[in-house]
DNA sequence: ACAATGCTTCGGTTACGATCGAAGTATGAA
DNA sequence: TTCATACTTCGATCGTAACCGAAGCATTGT
């Protein structure tokens, strides 16, 4: 009867309430030391520690020696594109942590999903290209075309360069506030970056929200017109 | 610092091994009485009563009375599609609960995935319809050409009866075992349907595994010939 | 009406794991 | 060398939830 991989041992990793907030402050995409993670858990170091080293056995963490200090990451986009998987069919089924809170607005106008960008605005890009014609959508699937190709390029991305990663160009991503899809993979993560770059936008401090200047957001808006 | 869904909650719904033994028994699309369950979790009526109670509370699982017995099974689609997507993500960290069994083989080679088939067939067949033009394939997305619904039609499956619903007709679905693409969606459902139908397969019991008759396996290997 | 089956509820036990204080190790700075 | 910071390991406590036996409902069959 035991069939298939061991779903219980992952589920038992993100089960616990500590561990699931620091993977979840992991989300943001930024490395943290174990004092962060920590604080973001609402334990003391002691178990902390304790919660990495299973979460590190799990393989769902990576760490990284650095001087006296021990950065934590996902280990991988995988775990990321699960963990937003696991947001979207909680949020679905109304299991939200708190009633909207004052920080919830800012978090569903545009937040970090592990390297790329989420929430109203991450929405709004996608639908842009694809009606701009940069982007193919079939299904769930997305495609960059030609056109878009340079488009892009034209924006200061390199999409060969992209090209070459093992990673896919194009990836959908459910959204868990908006319930729509947004722009993942190596491109979703370009374009965020470069927003970062040009000075657009800033990410905040402790959280995974992401705040555009008035010139950024002037310039997204007029890059990314809504539709209708 | 709480921000968004509660995934822990799910995780832990997920994390018991005795839940998971039962959700995973589910996933075999069919809706199993308590007992059944008990008997894939490995625990007593009492126990396993208290188990589809949480299950239930947490809206993965719906469940039927039906005269003296009371059928559970997956609350909808979306719950598989989240089993199926941890599932590929265990297997690809090799967190397999066993070496592989007897059994396995059985289950790489065809099994039912929720609702529709999986495995090694269930990417063979994918494959086929694509390069036969029946079906589109951008990124990960996929679409039913003009093309591909008249041969559906032709093989007994009626599409448009299939689109007026409003689960997506196409989707793909990464396999645990394969790590390849199978289709899902309405489509992927009805096929696996009338290959019940057509007896040339049929599900076996205490398993997800499908097995096909030999007269079966021919036109199936016929229609679906192997993709270079 | 009575028995049989299927499942739930109750009560009590048990075991596991989350937690923290305190002590130990490692790295860097003074 | 000495101190401070960052983290881990140890040891003990505590709470929760998984578990089962027994009793209680509910539905069906005779």
């Amino acid at each position: 009867m035991k069939e298939g991989p061991d779903i219980a041992q992952i589920g038992a990793l993100i089960g616990d309430p500590a561990r699931a907030n620091m993977l979840t402050a992991l989300m943001g995409g930024k490395a943290l030391t174990a004092t962060e993670l920590a604080a973001a858990g609402g334990i003391t170091l002691q178990t902390a520690s304790a919660h990495l080293a299973k979460l590190e056995a799990g393989q769902l963490l990576a760490q990284r020696k650095q001087g006296r200090h021990r950065y934590f990451a996902l280990a991988d986009d995988s775990v990321g594109k699960l963990l937003e998987s696991i947001m979207g069919f909680a949020a679905g089924r109304g299991h939200l942590r708190h009633r909207p809170g004052p920080k919830e607005p800012a978090l569903r106008k545009a937040r970090i999903c592990y390297d790329h960008l989420a929430g109203d605005y991450g929405v709004r890009m996608l639908d842009s290209l694809v009606a701009q014609g940069a982007i193919d959508a079939v299904g769930d699937g997305l495609a960059l075309t030609a056109d878009g190709e340079s488009q892009l390029q034209s924006m200061g991305i390199d999409v060969r360069d992209l090209r070459s990663s093992r990673r896919p160009l194009c990836r959908s991503c459910l959204d868990w506030s908006e319930r729509r899809a947004h722009l993942a993979g190596s491109l979703g993560k370009a374009l965020l970056s470069s927003f970062f770059e040009k000075g657009w936008a800033h990410r905040t401090a402790g959280s995974r929200s992401v705040v555009f200047s008035p010139e950024g957001e002037r310039q997204f808006l007029a890059l990314f017109p809504a539709v209708s």
